[in-house]
RNA sequence: CGGGGUGUAGCGUAGCCCGGUAUCGCGCCUGCUUUGGGAGCAGGAGAUCGUCAGUUCGAAUCUGGCCACCCCGACCA
């Protein structure tokens, strides 16, 4: 176990956000809820950024920037949407400060400085973006609009975690426009696809895709898609949500267009966002009592190379005899980094990359040197294996492909163990609380019931699966009839 | 926003009941010995005890106000 690092079993919570520190991800920032993300950190943001902006960019979207400021009239025009949030906004008022008369030195919101209208801080664009769009669009021919934005929000939360529930997070909000209704219902399901082809292959975290229930749905939403995961604590975690928006968006900003037969129609809508929630999501699937795990696609970093010498003499050997090696492994597209200080031991070296999750280490000393050998481990297994120096860039590159593929096989059988099926109301509460993980069950498809539930287990509807849930049946709670199985499970 | 708790060095803490300027560990600095799994020894620096006021010869300690944060609940990606 690492030091001074609470195991998983100890207390999971604890484990979470200790590691979260340590590990030189994030910190708690002195503003409320809000965190400081740090170098370590938001490299590997930057890494997810980079492969979903790549997956966005090839299925024809662009990128754009909206304001962070919506007037509260132009907030509240979707009415639905701007409830939903009501509760969790932040919002500017004022302009200006001044100088306190009373306190010397200390500054006073100017109260002759009131805005004239009140700015909210956005917790999601859809309300500045359609208005815009409101302007770009008459016609068919303006349409389809494929736009993506990188960007921060705002929601006020009373209880906050590191990555999995900030007041300020980032993100990215894909807002589309469509002349047709189908078009449109591709388009969520087909970034849903991406999503979860993201989650699978870049953060090797296998996710359901399923549909929102009501009662679980974006306010605003005809129908909210989601990709949800499970963690190691048996809690389902949403991993990224897009949103059928029907023609509510459009209707509410007047978005209307000319078709091509010469008629008025509202403009179809999508929108959809992952954020730096998928971060906890990775930890939380992977690491171990040692530290983090981190996938090879998106570690910031791939390899450490951790020499062993006693003087500065040996260390230069080391040196020179390695430097060709880092630059092989440069030339392959990986990340490396040569600990050659001297201030620490191997041991410490050893222990703080496995907290920080680095996938591959080597170490190389004098007996290294001449066997023409490198010792290499793994973080996944903790395995080591002694390899020849020659081609080991061909060895590393298939051993993290090799990291990549165990983790997501790993995450899958922990997923597909904590998966059950279950027939009645107590069998349904026993799964959870000794088990946990997804318990798929009937449902009658009532938002009193999926609420009855939620009030009684804390179990709710994580989603109605896209695929496998045709089987009729009667609902655990109430017994009537259900046209198939849905998830549930305890969440984040 | 309800209920509970805590503020003492960069971090974690002792001292508070019973007033006399502060304990220990980690980390940091210096030196020597060490280095294939978190080194050892010796020396050293670092705190106006959250904040404002009151009581007192004297306040980390007692009293009151304020602020901040944490935990539990309701709300949430």
């Amino acid at each position: 176990m690492a030091k001074e690092l609470p195991t998983r079993a100890e207390d999971y919570a604890q484990w979470y956000v200790e590691l979260v520190k340590k590990a030189d991800l994030a910190e708690n920032s002195d503003v409320r809820g809000c965190m400081v993300i740090k170098p370590y950190g938001y490299t590997l943001w930057e890494n997810m950024q980079r492969a979903l902006d790549k997956m966005f960019k090839d299925t024809g979207h662009v990128n754009a920037y909206f304001p962070l400021f919506v007037p509260k009239s132009m907030f509240e025009a979707e009415e639905k949407n701007a409830e939903g949030f009501a509760k969790e906004c932040a919002i500017v008022t004022h302009y200006r400060l001044k100088n306190d008369p009373s306190k010397p030195g200390k500054l006073m919101v100017d109260p002759e400085a009131k805005l004239e209208e009140e700015l909210v801080v956005r917790p999601t664009s859809e309300a500045i973006i359609w208005n815009t769009y409101k302007k770009w669009i008459q016609s068919y021919r303006d349409l389809p609009i494929l736009i993506n934005q990188w960007a921060n929000v705002v929601r006020w939360e009373m209880r906050t975690r590191l990555f999995l529930r900030t007041a300020e997070f980032l993100w990215q909000e894909g807002h589309t426009a469509h002349a047709t209704r189908q078009e449109a219902e591709q388009e969520a399901r087909l970034m849903l696809d991406v999503y979860a082809e993201f989650a699978e292959r870049f953060m090797a975290v296998p996710v359901i895709k399923g549909r929102k229930s009501d009662g679980e749905r974006f306010p605003g939403a005809v129908d909210t898609y989601c990709i949800e995961a499970l963690m190691q604590d048996g809690k389902a975690l949403q991993a990224g949500t897009s949103h059928f928006l029907g023609q509510n968006f459009a209707t509410a900003f007047d978005v209307q267009f000319s078709t091509k037969e010469g008629k008025l129609d509202y403009v179809w809508g999508t929108s959809w966002g992952v954020s730096t929630r998928l971060i906890g999501g990775i930890i939380m699937a992977h690491s171990d009592d040692d530290g983090l795990i981190l996938p090879p696609r998106l570690a910031p970093l791939h390899v450490v190379i951790v020499p062993i010498f006693r003087s500065e003499e040996e260390l230069n050997k080391i040196t020179a005899a390695i430097e060709p090696v880092i630059g092989d492994l440069r030339k392959a597209g990986l990340s490396v980094k040569f600990d050659n200080r001297d201030t620490q031991k191997p041991g410490f070296k050893f222990a703080e990359y496995e907290l920080k999750g680095v996938p591959v280490r080597i170490a190389v000393g004098p007996r290294d040197l001449e066997n023409g050998t490198l010792e290499v481990a793994r973080r996944d297994t903790k395995q080591k294996q002694v390899l020849k120096m020659e081609g080991i860039t061909t060895a590393i590159t298939a051993l993290l492909e090799e990291i990549q593929s165990n983790l997501f096989a790993r995450a899958l059988k922990f997923r597909e163990e904590h998966t059950t099926r279950v027939d009645s109301y107590e069998e349904f509460k026993r799964v959870l609380d000794d088990k946990g993980g997804f318990v798929l069950a009937h449902w009658d498809g009532t938002t009193e019931t999926e609420q009855r539930i939620k009030d009684e287990t804390k179990a709710t509807i994580r989603c109605i699966p896209l695929e496998g849930g045709q089987e009729t049946g009667a609902c655990v709670y109430s017994g009537k009839p259900s046209a198939g199985r849905v998830v549930f499970a305890r969440a984040y």
